[in-house]
RNA sequence: GGCGAUAUGGUGUAACUGGUUAACACGUCGCCCUCUCAAGGCGAAGAGUUCGGGUUCGAGCCCCGAUAUCGCUACCA
């Protein structure tokens, strides 16, 4: 048998799109250019854009993400009718705030028996995991507590057991279901897992919980990353099992380093929050998020002589020229290099753009800030005996990026290789680090001493990191000041230049 | 390994329902402008469309088969 679902007949219903980003750190680049197709779908159809946080993984929750997902999005000028912080008809727009009703649509389908219930532990799955792989099959559920009888069952709840939910992929058939943009995907039900449903906490994974809100703030549209098709024979299966109707999927091509991997904090600078701070535009962000993937159809050669266009405005446009003219079905899929030269090109064009007046006040309100400014003249003040040696202390704070000094990374107790390697558990040290004084104190010594590097060491070499010099303010306060996401991408600069620099000289 | 997706210069894209020497932008290089550097102007190099078959008068577009890349393969999303 098959399940059958091609071509969800086109409906009436009023166009629902949403996105739905996890609070696990900084706002990212990759919600930025699905957060803008979203958008650009509901408003080209007169739609809703809903928000809605998938704050379901409590173990990589970080509190201060939601608000900066926020921020960020409004940040590239972005807007949605419905969300946590707006409200809407269809709330709590927060997923960790509606857990009940989770647990009742698992309930509904456990009852129907499309889902089971599941004892074993996590290392348990693990030894079986590695079972499988080494006897090469491909590692899966083995659907053993399907058979569980209803009174095994009621005394491993008696005892207090913890369990999960899965979902019960049928063993036979197989799923079809249409992508936007590829046409029809479909995938065997020997190769869908019986996917937890409910975890053992209590919370949801993304496949319930995503499946059951889309439902009830009746999305019409899922528009999400490629990553996702995989796992849509498990969210079509669920649909089925509600009796419900499908939303229309559209897969979005992944964004990429330049080594064609999906886009990643250890290749790239991935955070939004880093591009503002480092003084991209947002118009230039925005536009340059349009471009990946296509859309947007090119001057004609006519428009181009018509309206006596350059021919390289053809890849400059605002958010409502995206409106008027983002074409869904012009978007090509194989996955666009996000390539940082085009978009610094792009954020020049808007820059060269502006007026005096509005370049002065992109200045202040950016990296001239007073709040900046207030920052960092504290660290600053005691140092100085011309307020003309402010720039000669704190450049560091302004620029873009900084020649760290030879010593650093050749000095004389360690090598080089010995710097790198210890520059590269900085970096990880620092991208885990909540970013207070304490955090980014406490952190840092505690890994010089497992390397069995000093504080002196350790400060030193991050310091010149980061400041480009030997002589600097205060470092933790600096970094505080300067904030992680361009900290971060200074430290992984200094270590992707120093690799270079190590091959060329090993070409010798 | 299994499953799925994708494939046009270094990068992002274009090429109407198959129809001239594959276009535009970024980047690179050169020249002009210029006190410098950018910007701007002009020009150049760089792909024969992943490869191999086929259909066709004609294929980047259609078919078949390889290959490569990416994703998924979690009580993460």
């Amino acid at each position: 048998m098959s399940i059958e679902n091609t071509a969800p007949a086109p409906d009436a219903r009023p166009i629902r799109v949403r996105i739905a980003p996890s609070p696990t750190g900084d706002p990212h680049v990759g919600t930025g250019y699905i957060g803008l197709l979203n958008y650009l779908y509901a408003a080209q159809r007169g739609g809703t854009f809903v928000l809605r946080i998938e704050d379901t993984d409590r173990t990589r929750y970080v509190s201060t993400s939601e608000q900066m997902i926020f921020d960020a999005l409004k940040w590239i000028g972005l807007s949605w009718q419905e969300g946590p912080d707006v409200g809407g008809p269809y709330g709590p727009y927060r997923q960790s705030e509606r857990t009940e009703i989770y647990r009742e649509y698992c309930q509904q389908l456990l009852a129907s028996g499309n889902a089971y219930r599941s004892f074993e532990t996590e290392e348990e799955l693990d030894a079986m995991r590695e079972q499988q792989k080494a006897a090469k099959q491909p590692p899966r559920y083995n659907g053993a507590a399907r058979h569980l009888t209803q009174q095994q069952i009621d005394a491993y709840i008696a005892e207090g057991r913890p369990y999960t939910v899965r979902l019960k992929v049928p063993q036979e058939g197989s799923t079809t279901f249409k992508d936007e943009l590829r046409g029809d995907i479909t995938f065997d039900h020997t190769n869908v897992d019986d996917q937890v449903l409910l975890k053992s906490d209590g919370f949801p994974t993304y496949h319930l919980a995503n499946v059951v809100d889309d439902h009830l703030m009746h999305i019409t549209d899922v528009i999400r990353a490629e990553e996702w098709i995989s796992s849509t024979p498990k969210h079509v299966l669920l649909y089925k099992a509600f009796g419900w109707e499908l939303p229309r999927f559209w897969h979005m091509p992944l964004l990429r380093n330049a080594d064609k991997s999906k886009i990643s904090k250890r290749k790239n600078p991935v955070s939004l929050n880093f591009y503002r701070d480092s003084g991209y535009l947002p118009q230039a962000m925005l536009n340059f998020l349009g471009l990946m993937g296509g859309g947007m159809a090119q001057p004609t050669e006519a428009e181009i002589v018509s309206k006596g266009l350059n021919t390289k405005e053809g890849d400059i446009f605002s958010l409502d020229e995206m409106k008027a003219k983002f074409d869904f079905k012009r978007i090509s899929l194989g996955g666009p290099v996000f390539d940082l030269v085009k978009l610094k090109w792009l954020n020049g064009e808007y820059i060269r753009k502006l007026s005096p007046e509005q370049f002065f006040a992109a200045l202040r309100n950016n990296i001239f800030s007073d709040a900046y400014l207030k920052a960092v003249a504290p660290l600053v003040q005691a140092r100085v005996e011309t307020l003309g040696q402010f720039g000669d202390l704190a450049d560091f704070l302004f620029r873009d990026n900084v020649l760290p000094p030879e010593s650093v990374w050749a000095p004389k107790k360690r090598t080089a290789e010995e710097t790198l390697a210890f520059a590269a558990d900085l970096l990880i040290t620092l991208e885990a680090a909540d970013w207070t004084h304490e955090a980014i104190e406490a952190d840092m010594k505690k890994l010089g001493e497992e390397k069995q590097w000093s504080v002196k060491e350790n400060f030193m070499l991050l310091r010149a990191i980061v400041t480009g010099s030997t002589t600097s303010p205060p470092l933790v306060d600096s970094l505080l000041i300067f904030g992680k996401a361009r900290t971060i991408d200074r430290v992984r600069r200094f270590i992707e230049t120093q690799k270079r620099l190590a091959v060329q000289a090993s070409r010798k």
